[in-house]
DNA sequence: CGACGGTTTGACTAGGCTCAAAGATCGTGG
DNA sequence: CCACGATCTTTGAGCCTAGTCAAACCGTCG
């Protein structure tokens, strides 16, 4: 991996969009004009809060950023995440309302989602996109729903990895995770005293390497079939890479 | 409550959709006609299979289906609910794959989908329904990440109950409910012994009351108060009945 | 150095799970 | 109309996973 190379910040987000649907020339260009126009956000700042209304749709071009939902009493849920190229606050009607907040968990750069209705590779990458969302969605209520605090983790992790990977910011099980482990409880539905422990038992069993912010899964596709994870699949053709 | 009125099988659904955007008359004409031509299928088929191509897109007129996850040792989750109006296997390009299994709970009566090209109203109306869903996901993912089995309990009746009030299926916290506890539990990411006990204790408390297939929740309100919970809302206007 | 955000450890508790069996309920057919 | 089987609900006893509370540790940034 040549780490020094000086990549365009939006380049992980155009190969995750190019490896949903191939991106025709104007596709393309749409997505680098409004890269041009990128917005910065920084660490903790909340692009949109619960009950809001939704003013446009976002690609994110670099930085995490997850749905956050609050309750009353404090407890804390991260529904979902948003990587590299994914679209944020994506409606298809008029006075829509946010039903979670965003934030952003790391600084985040932004910009305005192209008109779908300029290439045809852009309106269907955009509904992959959407589609894939849903199957997380649904993968992460199983996860919630019946796997255990070491199932969830892994399981957790492989859809990191596989999502990141498309982005080119992961590759042999190797990729950057910038959550703090409070974060990572507060998604697993776990407290962070025990998905500590779940952690350090995961490194003793010799599964991952956790070392600062980067994370190794020594063997993903015998960590699939140790939780029963499947990767997620919203489309026949082109095949997610790896598979 | 007249109970013996005959109502067209379609009633309830043509009254979910109205209350997301009213119909015009073309809209409403779409969805007689493509009523008309209804189709019944069993308690316990399946309409389609996790990793199928998914052939079209249905609207649910009668019945109450489920999106169900099954890991490979057998633990179930029922990862969302279809109720009357919903729209089932809804995607906007070609070559979609389900990322779920979608299994009948009761004798389900479903419909094509009209083009949603026929009326704006239809277009908004679909639209303001897949954002519904997946605020229901993002409720769920909640529910099952940071409540316990009593919150989840009553957090889940209360979303049945908020669905099936604009289709005229339930009225003053009173519903009937298809579901077996075996599958509640499914549902809630719990054992069907322990779901079991937290109904009773629910019932004993003078929360609810549940006699054969019918619940009542004697103060919806309070009960929302109490757990933390918030209708699900996707649009500023028309807002939902009760708001 | 001290403060801060994050990670790790220990000791104890409790909510929910397991296994197993007994009771209800309901649809069906004799 | 009752008996039967299947399905669903309820109960009991013991266990275990994950939660709670509290404190120590660690790195790093000012």
């Amino acid at each position: 991996m040549t780490a020094t190379v000086l990549t365009a910040p939006h380049l992980a987000a155009m190969r995750r969009l190019q490896s949903l649907s191939p991106l025709d020339g104007p596709a393309a260009a749409a997505i680098e004009r409004a890269a041009d126009r990128s917005r910065r956000v920084e660490r903790r700042a909340e692009a949109f809060r619960e009950g809001q209304d939704v003013h446009g749709a976002f690609l994110l071009l670099e930085g995490w950023t997850a749905r956050i939902r609050q309750l009353p009493d404090g407890r804390r849920q991260l529904v979902s995440f948003g990587l590299p190229g994914d679209l944020l606050g994506y409606c298809q009607f008029d006075g829509a309302r946010a039903s979670s907040t965003m934030a952003a968990l790391t600084a985040v750069t932004i910009c305005h989602l192209p008109d779908p209705a300029l290439s045809p590779a852009l309106t269907r990458a955009f509904a992959i996109s959407r589609a894939l969302d849903e199957a997380y969605l649904i993968a992460h209520v199983t996860r919630l729903g019946r796997l255990n605090a070491h199932e969830r983790l892994i399981d957790f992790l492989l859809e990191l990895y596989e999502r990141l990977e498309p982005c080119g910011l992961a590759e042999a099980g190797r990729f950057l995770i910038p959550l703090t482990q409070e974060a990572i409880a507060d998604a697993l539905g776990l407290t962070p005293v025990h998905l500590n422990r779940t952690l350090q038992e995961a490194r003793r069993n010799g599964e991952l390497t956790w070392t600062g912010r980067e994370v190794t899964l020594h063997d993903p596709n015998a960590a699939a079939v140790a939780v029963g994870h499947t990767r997620a699949r919203v489309c026949a053709f082109p095949a997610p890479s790896g598979a």
